[in-house]
DNA sequence: GTGAAAGCGCTAACAC
DNA sequence: GTGTTAGCGCTTTCAC
């Protein structure tokens, strides 16, 4: 049924030896051979079968990506610049969805322990830092978006404090004094380092946080109503809010303006990402950028560099990040 | 390094058959060495390498999704589905995108030529007919969210000419009569049937589609700006806009908002796949529901039937689609 | 119930 | 420049 290597050989009256040359264009074959090779591949419509060659060269060629939710377009557009370096050096990028679960996680990481792939990078795991470590000396994997503290593996992040500060500096800047804060509680980095950064940022300008304008809890984008809910109820609401995803932000702006506000002008939001839907909201929403392609290329290239050297760069490796003002930020 | 079959065997002190006999559970093996077995196993942190096992076996029990476009939460969620069903049935998906391009999509079919996965699933492809017809001699494959005329090819969409009708005839009931199509012009299939079916809604009214009502270029969401900007620039603008997208639909609604219309009252608006970021818009967006889940679940159960059986299923599946009205659209 | 051995399709070391 | 052959890790017949 299907056509292998030596139906080719056969075919072409040489070896498979002659024939696995020609494909690999290492070794030096007559070009006369290599022609009647090609032809013959041609002409049975011959396609190497990887799992003999990978089996034989132990390794894929493949990259895994692991994501907590393949819908949010963040992580996909990273997915997209790994692809596109993978491509020029000959890796395919494959995704799967956790869920955000420790189970189905560590399920895909067989693929990894299996040798179905050759890397592994995690977009926001939920393995410990003692767990990263004994499979980093192991397998060649990655974090991305989400440090752990104590992980001492290759990581490629914005980096969260320093981007939490612009978010902050700029609805201080915009004059705003009262400002809302949306994040989330959890054992994820990023969003507490996006907290500590915008708190520095009101430091800066003489201000504390205030826990009557903390609002934390989950990714759920209803947060973002809960928390204009409460902000709302206060009796000195906050004239701008800064939320550590677009979406939550994006949630907020909605029941901003069902409660009769004039977004950018009533109240700034901000949110963080940078995803496409920014642009489609009304009014369109300020973030902050994290430049997912070039995230996706760099972790594709660290990666693929440990691949296939013996010496790990276990670096943490921070992309720069972009404050993008929008509609939806006004001056108090 | 990498610890083997072999190695087990060794230290369990059987043979690899047994072994594999073990890891398999299909043959019967004493159970105190399938205890010894299972023990060393745990012991050595042995994972069966899958090349090895595929190559034997000569298949992967992986499917490839290949997707035009991976930023797209449709396509995304109906990943989602399929991986519900694969999960139950030791398939594991995984994910490749197209950007829409004929040499992206033929790149990634190597990986079923060479036998990497053992079918794909082609969310709206490049191929032709013909060419579908002759890879599905010869490979498992299936088609979803986008059929192609003249392919005989296992396909899974909704009933798009009934859906465009549904949507037609949601707003005919409103009261609306001046309804504007904004619509993609392709070989796709899906826009046009949609636009057959919304004529269809019309005509039944009798009323006809008016070609000054008619917007139709491509899927990227600047064309919901563009049509919005003629329609409105008509001597009488339409009073409810139907697209065949939630994204064309999404930008229309923000570029209404932007001419200063209260969407849902000086026009409805009504959009299609229904992503989840209908319900952050402001209205919340009307639109005709594609059953993600559902679709993706079907698809894989009908692909990996097909893959394990001799006799290909080829048939066209239509799932059940949804008219969801929400603030967007109100009567006339 | 268990082991020996063949072979899945391929690459690469070795011999010529 | 080319062919022969071992072997990657596994499953599965075939003996016993």
């Amino acid at each position: 049924m299907s056509v292998t290597i030596k139906d080719v050989a056969r075919e072409a009256g040489v070896s498979v030896a002659t024939v696995s040359r020609v494909l690999n264009g290492n070794s030096s074959v007559s070009e006369s051979s290599a022609k009647l090779v090609r032809e013959t591949v041609e002409r049975l419509g011959y396609s190497p079968n990887f799992l003999g060659r990978n089996l034989r060269k132990r390794s894929t060629n493949v990259i895994l990506v692991i994501m907590p939710n393949a819908e949010h377009s963040l992580y996909m557009k990273i997915c997209v610049g790994m692809q596109t370096y993978g491509q020029k050096h000959g890796y395919d990028i494959i995704t799967a969805s956790s869920n955000a679960t420790n189970a189905v996680e560590s399920r895909h990481m067989n693929m990894v322990f299996n040798k179905t792939v050759d890397g592994v990078v995690l977009m926001g795991t939920s393995f410990d830092a003692q767990t990263l470590n004994r499979l980093a000396d192991n397998y060649d994997i990655a974090l991305c978006c989400e440090g752990v503290t104590g992980a001492n593996v290759l990581t490629v992040t914005v980096d969260d404090e320093q981007a939490g500060y612009d978010a902050g500096i700029a609805l201080l800047k915009k004059g705003h004094r009262k400002i809302g804060f949306i994040g989330v509680r959890s054992t994820a980095l990023s969003a507490t380092l996006r907290r500590n950064g915008f708190a520095r940022a009101l430091r800066e300008y003489g201000l504390e946080l205030d826990p009557a304008y903390l609002y934390e809890n989950t990714y759920d984008d209803e947060n973002g109503e809960l928390a204009i809910e409460r902000f709302m109820s206060l009796p000195e609401p906050p004239t701008a809010v800064f939320a550590v995803s677009d979406l939550l932000a994006m949630r907020a702006l909605k029941k901003c303006v069902e409660l009769g506000l004039t977004v950018g002008k009533d109240i700034s939001i901000i949110g963080f990402d940078n995803i496409s839907m920014c642009e489609l909201t009304n009014p369109s929403l300020s973030t902050v950028e994290q430049p997912c392609l070039k995230m996706g290329e760099l972790v594709a290239r660290k990666l693929i560099e440990n691949i296939n050297s013996d010496t790990k760069d276990n670096k943490y490796y921070t992309v720069p990040h972009r404050v993008i003002l929008r509609g939806s930020t006004g001056d108090k």
